[in-house]
Formats: structure tokens, C-alpha cells, sequence
DNA sequence: ATACGACTTAAACCATGGTTTAAGTCAAGC
DNA sequence: GCTTGACTTAAACCATGGTTTAAGTCGTAT
């Protein structure tokens, strides 16, 4: 088994090892193992994982809504309905947030046609 | 000219007096006027500003930013071209917002069918 | 004249999501 | 054997975006 240390997975993800320290210390990534001298080992199901806590962070999951859904994989089976409930939330907030954004998408168009206008007139 | 205290306002737009004094600390609020007792009059264009600030909130537009925008706008014509720079700027950061955001749907659907399709295995 | 409700302020407090710092451990190369 | 680089920790620090608290000022109704 192939495993990666906490500056190679820094490296291919991009992301600090402070954060990735962080996102550890906060329960994110459960069952990382851990080498003799005390140093976390990333196995290719922990990248995997990681990838997930990438995805919903990105897409505005909070970390202790991530915690949970970290916690719930850890428990198996019996979380199975509650995992498929938490991504049909989550998938509803994120179709609420694009819709969100796309409604406010004219208000901002009318701001830059009213400034456009508005500079013409400005220098003839 | 019809003005509105900040009671009022939290009520129309449904934002906590706490938040609106905030705004105005930070500056999102200029040449906000006052009665003879200090307190706040909101005209109708304050109003109208604070329907853009609320937008500019609701798309994630920094408080720092809304405040720099919102200096522009008492400046009036020299800053035009700016503030149009900066409407192009914000929206195009909207469209990359709704771009990952849809990029990242598929992702959560392949969890919810994986979900799907293990309860049905679990409980035949 | 006094109590009440709506407003004011500054300062403290809070949550979220980290980064930075200081001190230490360990394996490997010189 | 000792330095160097990669890692470890706990604790302090930071930015953002507010809310809460305490103390005070008005205007009005009783």
C-alpha cells in the first residue's frame, strides 16, 4: 500500500499543511493513520476522502457538517439514509445558492449597461 | 421627503438594527443623514443604496469592497469607469461561482445514486 | 414629572476558518 | 556525532462579519 506524507498530499492538492493539520484536528479526516515516529499517513482511501472534504468545502459545507458526514462514512451501514439525506440537502442549498445567484445576475447587467450609458454620455 | 428610522428599515428589509449600524460603521452606508436627537433618516435613496448593498451581500461581495464601491458612488463622475471595471468584475466572480457550483452537481448526484443503490442492496 | 419605547455609542463578545509561532522529535546524509 | 529537513504539537494570533451589553439620550403618553 502506497502512502503519502502530509507534504506530498499538500503539494497534490494545493492546500497548506497547516489547513490539512487543521481539517485533521477538526475530524475531517477520520482513521488517518499514523506512522512509528507519530506522522500521518495518507493511504489512496484517504485521498479519496479528502477529495469529498474538497468538494463540500468548496460547494460551502460547514466543517462540522462535514465532521458529521466524516463521522457517519466511519459508522457504516446504519448511515447510510442519513448520509443520502445530508446530500440531498446539501445538493438543494447548492441548486438554491446557483439560483440565487442567477437572479441577481440582471440586477448586476443593469448596472453595467446604466454605467456604460452613462459614460458615454460623459466624454462625446 | 419621506424618511424611514432604522426600525423601520429592519423591518422592510428584514435586517437586524444591529447589522445596519454595522453597515454604517463600515462605511456601506454614506452621507446617511441624522435628525436634531443623532438618529438615523433613512431617505428613499438610502433605501435604494441599501437594496444594492444587500445584493452585493447576498453575491458574497466582500464588506471592504461594498464599502470602496459605495465611496465611488459619493464621488460621483470620475469614478464611473471604475465602478464599471468593478460591476464586470463582480459578476464575472458570479459566474465562476455558479460554474463550480454546477461543475460540483454531478459529483453529489453520484453520491445520492451510490446511496440509493446500496440501501436497496441492504434491505432487499 | 415620570415612565416607556426607540434610538444612540463604545466596547466586549462570538463563530468560522484558518495561519503562525515556538518548541520538540526523528531519519538521513556528511 | 551532528546538522538538516520534514514532520509533530499546543497555543496564540488573525480576518471576516457580525451580535450583545451597558450606559445614556430623547420624545411622548400618562
Amino acid at each position: 500500500m502506497k502512502y503519502n506524507s502530509i507534504g506530498e498530499v499538500s503539494a497534490l492538492f494545493n492546500i497548506p499543511e497547516s489547513a490539512l493539520r487543521y481539517y485533521d484536528k477538526k475530524g475531517l479526516l477520520p482513521l488517518i493513520e499514523r506512522d512509528d515516529a507519530g506522522r500521518r499517513l495518507f493511504s489512496e482511501r484517504q485521498m479519496a476522502l479528502l477529495q469529498a472534504v474538497v468538494c463540500f468545502k468548496n460547494t460551502h459545507m460547514p466543517i462540522n457538517s462535514i465532521r458529521k458526514y466524516m463521522e457517519m462514512i466511519v459508522e457504516g451501514a446504519p448511515t447510510l439514509e442519513r448520509r443520502l439525506d445530508m446530500m440531498r440537502e446539501h445538493k438543494q442549498r447548492m441548486l438554491d445558492e446557483i439560483a440565487l445567484l442567477n437572479d441577481y445576475l440582471p440586477t448586476i447587467d443593469e448596472k453595467i449597461e446604466r454605467y456604460i450609458k452613462q459614460i458615454e454620455e460623459e466624454r462625446p
